[in-house]
DNA sequence: GGCGGAAACA
DNA sequence: TGTTTCCGCC
């Protein structure tokens, strides 16, 4: 018998970065972090629980920046047994698997405060998300605030690099080029080559070429912590924790996005910038001095857009000026099916949506919250329960109907992308990243014909002296 | 209530 | 690995 816990029905049923609404991205899920695993982890449950309105009778959000209070804690217990399909669980057990956040820091007890926690979101964020939208994230941004204090996150080396355990330690072989800088603000640099697509050759960009249109992807990286930066929506601020208007977050925890460049993070990632990077109006002039040769002044580590004037339909995924596009420019920008919104999706909170919400006291007649519903929280009855995965399918590809029907790539079990439409795919023009920079039907270039590379060389001088003269 | 050890489990 | 379960201790 099917289990009609929530296990599987709570997944969303398409990749999250198309799930509107304040749905936690699939790396919530920790696919990739726990393999062979899509089970929903308790901290993850919490934030869900937090992040729902109706449920604010039960847990919520209280004191300090990501502090929660679990006001019923029988409930909280119950809620995540019937996720669990686990019908004893209580909040013994609960608050013993919470305990076990505690070592791994994602979570921590505050003291004095009966049912109070309190998330380290820069923990939660680091250890799911990519470091470059990690550095974007509002979450890790607010977490100077929510320390208490001015101390900034631990973004040491050392710190980076635990967070990464999958890839080599520190030294030679680590995240940082440690030992040819001092230590200091420039003395630890992101090692470029760990990050093939931060230097990708001679040139750097922000941006995975995958959210401006599909190249062939050759030769393949091997991403070893198992975050595929060419992956849709990599990058993409759909892809973390969204600030929902007017929710359960205090406003004041969330800078302006527009603010929320590099620079206010604290070294190592201050050094991604481009030296008197002020504003994400300049970021294209920045990125061309720096896009020669993917360092800036022999430093490595720098990102910057590469040096193409045109406007490019990049949506949110702009570190620092995503925020400037409205979800309408956003969607108008990149209409479904061209292949060039990928990681774009409207964003709401459900808290807002005044419709059709249920007190958890009404959920306990397992009745399934709005069925078309985005959010991975409908809570039903645990008596279908019989086991977790059941419904799980590795390999397959499904149709949903939030996609309209699209079928949706589902590769060893991790959601994909959302296939465009065979003729929406615009011609594979290069095997390089960066090439798909360029527009997919460039103007023509107003060179003289003495200049086309297709012209042998010695004609080519010929052409160029006859100029010359013309225009002496 | 809160903590952490330990074993079991999937 | 991430819990779940049990337990003794404070």
């Amino acid at each position: 018998m099917d289990c009609n816990c929530v296990s599987d029905l709570l997944l969303p049923p398409v990749p999250a970065l198309w799930t509107p609404g304040f749905a936690f991205p699939d790396w919530a899920y920790k696919p990739e972090s726990s393999p062979g695993s899509r089970q929903i982890q308790l901290w993850h449950f919490i934030l869900e629980l937090l992040q729902k309105e109706e449920y604010h009778g039960v847990i919520a959000w209280q004191g300090d920046y990501g502090e929660f209070v679990i006001k019923d804690p029988d409930e909280v217990a119950r809620l995540w047994g019937i996720r669990k399909c686990k019908p004893h669980m209580n909040y013994d057990k609960l608050s013993r698997a919470l305990r076990y956040y505690y070592n791994k820091r994602i979570l921590h007890k505050t003291k004095g405060k009966r049912f109070t926690y309190k998330f380290n979101f820069s923990k939660v964020v680091l250890v799911n998300y990519p470091i470059l939208d990690m550095a974007n994230s509002p979450f890790f941004l607010a977490q100077n605030h929510f320390n208490g204090s001015s101390a900034t996150p631990d973004c040491s080396p050392e710190a980076i690099q635990s967070l990464f355990p999958r890839l080599p330690d520190t030294g030679r072989g680590g995240l940082f080029d440690r030992g040819t800088t001092a230590p200091g603000p420039e003395g630890d640099k992101l090692r470029l080559d760990t990050f093939p697509f931060l230097s990708s050759g001679a040139q750097c960009y922000t941006k995975p070429p995958s959210l401006l249109g599909p190249y062939p992807r050759s030769p393949s990286f091997d991403y070893p912590w198992g975050f595929n930066p060419y992956l849709p929506g990599a990058f993409s601020l759909n892809n973390c924790p969204k600030l929902p208007p007017g929710s359960l977050y205090p406003s004041q925890f969330y800078p302006n996005p527009l603010q929320s460049s590099l620079s206010q993070l604290p070294h190592p990632f201050s050094s991604l910038l481009p030296p008197a990077e002020t504003g994400a109006g300049e970021r294209g002039v920045a990125g061309q001095n720096g896009g020669a040769n993917g360092t800036a002044g022999g430093q490595a580590g720098r990102i910057c857009l590469p040096p193409y004037p045109g406007s490019l339909p990049l949506g949110r995924t702009d570190i620092g000026n995503g925020a400037a596009l409205s979800e309408r420019e956003t969607a108008e920008a990149n209409p479904p099916g061209t292949g060039l919104n990928l990681g774009l999706g409207a964003v709401s909170l459900g808290a807002g949506n005044g419709t059709g919400q249920q007190s958890p006291t009404e959920r306990r007649g397992g009745v399934k919250q709005d069925p078309e519903s985005d959010s991975d929280l409908e809570i039903t009855d645990l008596s279908d329960c019989s086991s977790e995965n059941e419904n799980e399918h590795e390999f397959s590809i499904r149709k949903d109907a939030g996609l309209g029907n699209r079928p949706q790539l589902v590769l060893d079990g991790k959601k994909g992308s959302v296939l465009p439409p065979i003729t929406s795919l615009p011609p594979p023009v290069s095997p390089h990243p960066l090439k798909s920079l360029m527009p997919i039907n460039p103007h023509p270039p107003s060179i003289p014909p003495s200049l086309s590379p297709s012209m042998p060389l010695h004609e080519r001088h010929r052409e160029t002296e006859t100029l010359k003269m013309i225009h002496s």
